[in-house]
DNA sequence: AGCGCAATTATGTGCAGACATAATCCTGCT
DNA sequence: AGCAGGATTATGTCTGCACATAATTGCGCT
């Protein structure tokens, strides 16, 4: 099971202690010193998986006092940018994906401001249904900067989807998320086949690259759509 | 600005570089020996900053290859268990709570399923109300196992809310926490003001010490809420 | 050209020792 | 008792060196 050496196995085995309890929460543990002798290796590695497990959230580290078991961990749940068809795949579906509509537009004050984009810079406006076996997974709502992206008039959003395209091709240095929920619009309702108001658990990011905005999006998922993490 | 020195100097200048566009998304980076000669220090402490920027998500580093800029950082959000107090606090607000209902009971089959309890175990049920300056800020729903929490039946939950007893004073080891969107229940809507079936975003966390279920409980925040964080 | 194996190379990890730093502990003074 | 300041201590970090490991490169053979 543990197959880890090094000071991987330290941590591992000190993660072992934390979760039967020899280690209790809110108590110390032994110090680096103490742990090297017992496990013979130098302090430097100790100090090295114990600095692991601390970032992880589950010890608490202080000079002098010593370590101490973190009463309640305070994990990190990686927020990815999906590529829809990788995570529609990933649960065993079947992925496909249909464009809606595609003009040119100014974009609404929320989506410019978030941007940081002046009053009438016209942008890409996309709508795309992702779909999972046929059922509606999530709908997309973008706007892209058509000068931050070039090669965008070469592409065929039919096959490939802007979402997955833009993860593969175009870089990014800034970014920014947002989730919530929202009632659906009739749009949105007519697409994702639910009654319009029904509640909508949506992500919103914005990304830049260097200062100049990439494009803003919204994925309103299908209603009973979870995001899931341990802690 | 950069107050820092030591590794996180090294860390923060590679960070500026890749802000500044100066190693560009999907490029290498010099190597470790070379970087460790131009900043004047020894390739472990080199090797530690990239380290820490590769965990951050920014660097994708391997053996032989280098290290390359990757081109969609994928940051990671921590996802806490609030005390909500501290959260209105934070914003600026006036906390108070209120306890809407306690009582003894047997909880429903998805609580009870998702805590891996048997079927007729009565639990503590909560239920409590939020205020961030008089406003209703979220609603609480909590199924408590009494034998995991002692001192339980002697704390006054009109004065402490329960979750901030349990954050304050009940550890945990396991934990799953789990985003969503749901229709506001009638009773929901009537603490929170709004009409049934607004979309409510909903936070559900489930919590074991060692193996013995404390706690299932369900935040459901007040219309408009937002969890936001830079990616 | 195609293939396999060895040389090369960049990162990964380990060690011992040293000093830095922060916090606690403790002593002695008032 | 209360306080200031020094001793103590556990973690934080750096250095120089060594070897491990993975992956690419490239050589040499067929």
């Amino acid at each position: 099971m543990t197959a880890a050496t090094g000071w991987q196995a330290i941590r591992d085995a000190a993660l072992a202690r934390l979760r039967s309890g020899r280690w209790a929460p809110g108590t110390l543990i032994p110090t680096e010193a103490e742990l090297a002798a017992e496990f013979g290796c130098a302090r430097a590695t100790v100090n090295r998986a114990l600095r692991d497990l601390a970032a992880a959230g589950y010890l608490d580290r202080r000079r002098k006092s010593g370590t101490r078991v973190v009463p309640h961990p305070v994990r990190k749940a990686t927020l990815t940018i999906p590529v829809i068809r990788k995570e529609v795949e990933g649960l065993g579906g079947t992925y496909a994906h249909v464009l809606i509509s595609r003009a040119t537009a100014v974009p609404p004050t929320a989506v410019r401001s978030a941007l940081g984009l002046p009053a009438d810079r016209p942008l890409l406006h996309l709508c795309t249904l992702h779909r999972a076996d046929g059922a509606a997974y999530a709908h997309e709502d973008r706007w892209l900067n058509p000068e931050a992206v070039p090669g965008l008039d070469r592409l065929d959003l039919t096959v490939t989807s802007a979402n997955e395209w833009l993860v593969g091709q175009v870089p990014y240095t800034d970014g920014r998320l947002s989730l919530s929920a929202a009632a659906a619009s009739p749009e949105e309702a007519r697409h994702l086949g639910c009654a319009p108001g029904a509640a909508l658990f949506t992500v919103e990011r914005i990304t830049w690259l260097q200062r100049r905005p990439i494009t803003w999006v919204r994925l309103s998922y299908a209603p009973g759509h979870r995001l899931t993490t341990d802690i």
